[in-house]
DNA sequence: TTGTACGCGTTATCAA
DNA sequence: TTGATAACGCGTACAA
């Protein structure tokens, strides 16, 4: 029905139907029942406009809005302001257990600060990736968080080439000048390569993670450079297909059979189930026979069977950091990109001892010898 | 500045900002560009009124949205039609491993759809459960997917009171109509101590989620009945203040006291390691002095140190099962609540094994004696 | 079969 | 300091 401009819509008819839920009450129900105009409503209501209003109207309004349960429709501010307050935030896979605590971090770090995150998988398929990079797009998403970085990553280039706003986590794409939050991948290995030839060890393999991501490349890497200050070099290396335990193991028969390594050293803790998974297969026990070092320290890894030597990652806080830098930037405060690399910290469990038949060579705190 | 109606708003000024992201093509250009009015375009777009257009025309208009690569707005479409495609999902705590496969469930389902998942950890605080479900609210979500039901929740109810949609999963509330897709509890405990009374245990304890959830209650109760079937009566019983690792073995600690039992039945699988926690504490080991079994078959579970015998709960499938329901409902397809109880099975390993001084009393599939 | 005219609830801009 | 007005992008009764 046409109703002529001004008159109030009729609310809602009394039909008795399953979902009647109850009308919120609007901006201009608050202003009417404040005896003032909506525009007026509005900038009481607002942060920002609120100094333009008489402090004892802005009093009037608020109590009004508040005796009449008003929130304001985000719908209608997103239309009007083309900002949604939502940020979209890309993971490979929530049921990777990684991910969990960095989505938990963020959305803390957002719902503090009046954010909401819109979540989705892209199970590291490119093309899953950008459809669900355009539906949030089409959402209105003021800006993402992502995980699922690839080393060369044309939709993230493409994106921030438009100005799209974003952050990465833990993993990164070469040569995209965005903030991103990721673990010191350097150190990490450093410290696990120290903790194997403290122990002894010095036929060390690697399994590393795909080449595709920027961890799998910067931690093997990290391995061959501290293989190094020890004058050593790689047993063996294989690159695994993906971070999941089936590509572990399988990348893990491989590197036994290359070069019979007394430690392994592998990309992340899944890697390493899967390296668990090949040893039992060839009726090889850990750590007795072969050690294995994981990374990122995962929940309940120090649980495992034997319980995993890792370099813990603070999951969490790479996604509380990750929310901030992506706040920072949308609200204007900060405008260049910046690299924060959190610290790492190895912890020492059952999957590693001194290789077959030797014991420790020295004790203390594995450090690189000095030159010379 | 005050334009005439009619005209086009003059486009995004050229001036150099640093997030200058492309404008996206609205409705009004694609009719533009298709020689129609708006409102043919919009006919034409709209699966269920692409019938009142013209074919040739629709046609047209179809071709050119994909040309421009129009997609609709969904905040305009939202503001409009009051929904939001966009469901509510509540979980206690992304980072409790049960949950993200819940989660991934749901989020498929609603994705293959064009539904949106806003998530949202609640911690168990009716509190946070409140602000957070309020927040959604705002935000216009189509209904709810709760996996944090208490017992007794006066939010559900008052939500449901009000004709919110929602479904529950995994947890339920007394006496709210509305549908529910669970886990069957009765039937998977009873399994467990059909396997247990096969071992030979006689004296099985029971450490029982906290009694706010309809799992802690359900399972305990199907722990009593499960025993009475065999005419035993159980070790000992003690309620878990929630469903962590900590809680079980303080717990468990104060079971071993009281009842001194053979095997324990934990409410949960994080329970369940916190038995193992306090086994450690006390220099007993699982399975050679008690046998522990968990709930949910969360993943890793089985390669712990020792692998926990469990019940799998096809958790995807839940959240698969509670997506589709509530769709089906928000669609008016399907009116009336319905609980959904998905099958579960038992999953034995290491942790379970006969009584200390004892053999397993018989073999094959453990079912209750014959009466009499 | 298509066009006209509003309005969803909010905020930006202008005028007073 | 406040009010009036338009507009964000879309869908939809109504008229044609």
């Amino acid at each position: 029905m046409a109703v002529p401009p001004g008159t109030r819509r009729p609310r809602q008819a009394p039909i008795a139907t399953l979902s009647r839920v109850a009308p919120r009450p609007t901006l201009r129900d608050v202003a009417t029942a404040a005896g003032v105009h909506p525009a007026t409503a509005s900038r009481a209501l607002n942060e920002d406009t609120r100094s333009l209003v008489r402090p004892a109207t802005v009093e009037r309004v608020r109590q009004v809005a508040t005796a009449l349960g008003y929130s304001p429709n985000p719908i209608a501010r997103s239309l009007k302001t083309n900002r949604s307050e939502t940020v979209g935030v890309l993971v490979p896979d929530i049921t990777n257990p990684v991910f969990p605590p960095i989505v938990r971090g963020v959305e803390d770090f957002l719902a503090e600060h009046g954010y909401t995150a819109l979540t989705a998988n892209t199970d590291n398929d490119p093309e899953r990736a950008a459809l669900n990079f355009a539906a949030m797009q089409a959402r209105q998403v003021d800006g993402y968080i992502i995980a699922t970085a690839r080393r060369d990553d044309p939709l993230l280039h493409d994106a921030a080439g438009r100005g799209v706003p974003m952050v990465l986590v833990n993993r990164q794409t070469e040569g995209l000048d965005v903030s991103a939050v990721t673990g010191d991948d350097s150190v990490g290995i450093s410290r696990v390569v120290d903790h194997l030839v403290d122990l002894g060890h010095t036929r060390i393999g690697h399994v590393a993670g795909p080449s595709s991501t920027s961890t799998g490349i910067a931690r093997e890497r990290a391995f061959r450079s501290a293989l190094e200050r020890y004058d050593l070099s790689a047993a063996a290396a294989v690159t695994a297909q993906a971070f999941t335990e089936a590509a572990g193991r399988t990348a893990m028969l491989e590197l036994l059979e290359a070069g019979a390594p007394t430690a392994v050293v592998a990309g992340n803790d899944l890697l390493a189930i899967g390296c668990y998974d090949a040893l039992d297969d060839l009726g090889l026990e850990c750590p007795r026979d072969v050690s294995v070092v994981g990374f990122n320290d995962m929940p309940f890894i120090g649980r495992l069977r034997p319980p995993l030597t890792s370099v813990r990652v603070p999951q969490y806080e790479l996604g509380i950091e990750a929310a901030r830098l992506l706040l920072d930037r949308l609200s204007g405060r900060s405008t260049t990109p910046r690299s924060v690399l959190l610290p790492v910290t190895l912890v020492v469990r059952g999957s590693t001892a001194p290789p077959p038949g030797a014991r420790a060579r020295r004790r203390g705190r594995g450090s690189a010898p000095s030159p010379g």
